[in-house]
DNA sequence: CGTCGGTCGTAC
DNA sequence: GACGTACGACCGACGT
């Protein structure tokens, strides 16, 4: 075989007609289909990668009528007509070889198989090698010493001469003759009736064609092979011709026309956009190098006066802190950089090392400079997530002010349930452009730099792009804000809310580390008796932690019954309830129950809060991320506070951990069953109304309504049993898991959950009408107007449409109970810094709010929050807080 | 050696 | 199959 490179010639036709069948039910936007396009672009750019082809093209029919019609009126007269969603698809198909670069090739009368045969003729005459790219065996007849067959489909499944006569019986120059005589159905080649491809392959084999065949047909042994060919040997000629691939097309190979150029971004871009294949799309998505910024570099304290001026009269600018440290809330500034306009932005450099540490500014002069423009509130601040700016600049005694359009908080408004909020993502989906990501500038893994570390010019292009793209966000997003009716909730709830969260992350929790090292050595001990006992249970030693070994020893080696295999794995499941459920049988499954516990705890809380424990302020700062959670709460994380233990007793310990500063107390102040008031409220149910404004417990209502009088219960199990038929429905609980929960059958259950609805009647019309509106609308909204998208409510898939009617009922109450809760967050804020600034708010948990102020100012504090927390919201019920205060958070709880 | 999906478990 | 919203630890498969 030559040196010269190989032309890949692609049968589109055929691999356009694979991937159509291929991939089913994939659909753009505009919800029509587009799976052959995906499928066969898929396939071109595995094979550009697999095999980094010099040159190339793909062939395409261009319609039924042929050359071949001319010879057979009824060639191809069976095939069922193309279906009409992938005819749809043949000018995104060409459209996609165009923008990766693939050139295509027709020719008036002729199949696409012509059109490769002649091209790959001249390529070998020239000397080139050609791969044949496709599925269909006709092909063979074609291979020659520099031609061979390659099917992307069967990786490694290349044909040559050799492999023709493995695979087909002949050698190549023979196939056609076969395939003369066997025919095809499906396309009208009739062939020689009875003879199929083995008979056809041993007749060709041994009279060498079929012209030698035809000419001796006497000489065949099997007469009904004889008889058939005497009769039908212009239908085998003919057939012949059929098949037989030409070679004579009016196509020229020009091995400049066939060098592969690579893709154009734009138009691949434009193409995958339109079609909706989003990871082709960020591959494609316009970058830094093709698009013209202006970016500049603020080299000195003069070019940076003249800068802030600059945003003074502009009134309104976007603005990122590029910023590091071992932690969120040690991080120090190594930039700062702003926009004022689409494509713009100036860098000032504020702590960069090595190198180009003389690129930066002296950091106390030029934020001195800056800081009349910073601080200014009546100079807008545009960003996106201000809240990580607030803290930094905090952090170096800078004041934030002005903040007025947030591009995280906005893109989260109008899509809460967007995967992620963070800018790359959001830019690509609003803009249609690829972001540089900090990987990109700083590497990743162990080699991975600080920014710091990375030469100014090249974090210029990072560092402008972030505030660049926020600038062009926000134009992008406000119109979208108002059009959703989004102002207000980010007006009055979210923006106010960005400096208070960052207060409360910079303050942070005061967590002492003895209490917990001294637990660690407590629940050690424990832990390594009860794992001496499990394994004395076991007979052997194992990762207890390790659901797969686990199950081993459960159900291998002691043959304990599987109850209940995992969703995705369909191994044996190890949850709790497979658990407690086989803890009746056999002492192991409760002790590695208690185990589990105890481990959980210790690795998730006893052993990483330490860790977290910032040097310089014994505390803890977490991040309240107010851009995550689908229903409007907040989260936290790094630790996630909200999840610390309450129910178990040993869990409750941890809560000691977190104390107030000597001489200061904290303050608990929970609103209480805020979910099934905000229901109340909701629905407008008078019976749930009266029972909230007369004070009674409500559980104990529900238990009433629900259980009747004489069930024989105690009031206790009567009043947990109604709790958890309560809060079944606002998480649109079945009667299956309801029975499971409570220990009744699974027909009681539906008779609560229907007393329920009885004895509750407007809460059942308020659930249908939230349905309603979800199935009419495909959103559903909270009290405040903030909205969710409920797509699926509209699914065919009843367990997919199940869960998203479950989204859509809860939404309402949940989202609504945590504006409730933004709200009082602001009014608490507001009036603590203006009456006791000495006392802090640290920490927000759902319904909670947690205070640390100076002991003496403990109860008056209390009082305060009390009274803005029941008045943040008028309510057609009365909102009840309960209020505690103690030295650790334990206590305060208690 | 890092990434990532799966499973499990904590909170409200 | 069956309860909404989060975060995170650990395991183990997989790819570099």
């Amino acid at each position: 075989m030559s040196d010269a490179p190989t032309l890949f010639l692609i049968d589109g036709s055929n691999q356009m007609y694979r991937a159509y069948h291929a991939i089913r039910g994939l659909t753009g936007p505009d919800g029509r289909s587009t799976n052959a396009v995906y499928g066969f672009v898929t396939m071109l750019r595995k094979l550009i990668a697999d095999h980094k082809p010099e040159l190339i093209a793909c062939a395409f029919d261009l319609s039924d009528v042929t050359f071949r019609t001319g010879l057979a009126a009824d060639y191809k007269a069976n095939r069922t007509a193309m279906p009409g969603d992938l005819a749809d698809q043949i000018p995104w198909i060409h459209q996609a070889c165009d923008a990766l670069g693939v050139p295509v090739f027709t020719a008036p009368g002729f199949e696409a198989d012509d059109v490769m045969g002649t091209l790959a003729r001249q390529a070998a005459e020239q000397g080139f090698s050609v791969a044949l790219v496709t599925g269909d065996k006709d092909f063979f007849q074609l291979v020659s010493g520099n031609v061979r067959v390659y099917n992307p489909r069967d990786e490694g499944a290349w044909y040559d001469a050799k492999g023709v006569r493995e695979k087909f019986g002949v050698e190549p120059a023979q196939v056609v003759d076969v395939l003369a005589l066997v025919g095809d159905a499906i396309d009208n080649v009739k062939g020689v009736p009875g003879i199929g491809e083995k008979g056809g392959r041993d007749l060709i084999a041994t009279f060498g064609s079929l012209d030698a065949l035809l000419e001796r047909a006497d000489e065949v042994t099997q007469k009904k092979y004889r008889e058939a060919l005497k009769s039908h040997s212009d239908d085998a000629r003919q057939s012949r011709e059929l098949v037989r691939i030409r070679t004579d097309v009016d196509v020229a190979f020009d091995p400049e026309r066939f060098r592969y150029r690579g893709p154009t971004r734009e138009r691949a871009y434009d193409l995958f956009a339109k079609l909706g294949f989003r990871t082709l799309v960020t591959e494609f998505a316009p970058t830094a190098d093709s698009v013209a910024n202006d970016y500049q570099l603020i080299a000195s304290l003069s070019e940076l006066e003249a800068l802030g001026h600059e945003l003074t009269s502009a009134g309104r600018f976007s603005l990122r802190v590029i910023a590091e440290g071992p932690t969120c809330s040690q991080a120090q500034l190594v930039g700062l950089v702003v926009s004022v306009a689409p494509r713009h932005a100036r860098y000032v450099p504020l702590g960069h090392e090595g190198l180009t540490s003389g690129a930066s500014l002296d950091r106390r002069a030029a934020l001195d400079v800056l800081r009349p423009v910073l601080e200014d509130a009546a100079i807008a601040k545009v960003g996106h997530d201000l809240k990580a700016d607030v803290v930094v600049l905090a952090r170096h005694g800078v004041t934030l002010r002005g903040l007025d359009f947030d591009t995280m908080l906005a893109s989260y408004l109008i899509d809460a349930t967007r995967s992620s909020q963070a800018l790359e993502p959001t830019v690509l989906e609003q803009l249609g452009y690829k972001a540089l990501t900090q990987d990109e500038v700083c590497g990743k893994g162990v080699k991975a730099l600080r920014f710091a570390q990375v030469p100014v010019e090249s974090l210029l292009n990072f560092a402008g792009e972030r505030a660049d793209l926020a600038f062009q966000l926000a134009a992008e997003l406000a119109p979208l804000l108002a059009s959703g009716e989004l102002e207000s909730v980010y007006r009055q709830l979210e923006l106010p809310l960005v400096p208070i969260l960052a207060d409360i992350e910079a303050i942070g929790v005061r967590v002492d580390g003895r209490v917990l090292s001294a637990q660690a050595t407590l629940v050690d001990r424990e832990l390594s008796e009860r794992s001496a006992a499990i394994y004395a249970q076991a007979g052997e030693a194992f990762n207890i932690n390790s659901p797969k070994q686990l199950a081993e020893i459960l159900f291998d080696k002691l043959k304990l019954p599987v109850l209940k295999r995992t969703g995705t794995t369909r191994t044996p499941s190890t949850g709790v309830e497979v658990l407690e459920e086989l803890a009746l049988t056999h002492d192991l499954p409760r002790m590695v129950l208690e185990w589990r516990a105890l481990a959980k705890l210790k690795g998730t809380y006893i052993d990483a809060l330490p860790q977290l424990i910032n040097p310089e302020t014994g505390r803890v700062h977490s991040s309240i991320n107010q851009a995550v959670a689908a229903t409007g709460r907040l989260s936290s994380s790094d630790p996630n506070l909200q999840n610390i233990p309450i129910r178990t007793e040993v869990g409750r310990e941890i809560r000691r951990a977190f104390v107030a500063e000597p001489g200061h107390l904290l303050i608990s102040a929970d609103y209480s069953q805020i979910e099934l008031r905000v229901l109340a409220h909701l629905s407008g149910d008078e019976t749930l109304i009266a029972a909230f404004a007369r004070g009674d417990d409500i559980h104990d209502q529900t238990a009433l309504k629900v259980f009747g009088a004489g069930s024989g219960l105690s009031p206790h199990e009567l009043r947990r049993r109604a709790k958890i038929v309560n809060y079944a429905l606002l998480y649109g609980k079945t009667a299956f898991t309801l029975a499971r929960d409570i220990g009744v059958t699974q027909q009681a259950a539906q008779a609560f959950i229907d007393a329920y609805f009885a004895g509750f009647p407007r809460v059942r019309a308020f659930i249908d009408h939230t349905l309603a509106e979800a199935r009419r609308t495909g959103v559903v909204k909270t009290m405040f107007g903030r909205r969710r998208p409920v797509p699926e409510i509209a699914s065919k898939n009843g367990q997919i449409r199940s869960a998203a009617e479950r989204v859509a009922v809860n939404l309402p109450i949940q989202g609504t109970a945590a504006d409730i809760l933004k709200r009082a967050m602001i009014d608490v804020h507001a009036a603590l810094a203006s009456s006791y600034p000495e006392a802090r708010m640290i920490l927000t948990v759902h319904d909670e709010l947690l205070f640390e102020a100076p002991a003496a100012a403990a109860d008056a504090v209390a009082t305060l929050v009390r009274d803005k927390m029941t008045n943040a919201v008028p309510l057609a019920v009365p909102l009840d807080v309960d209020v505690g205060i103690g030295e650790t958070w334990k206590d305060a709880k208690n």
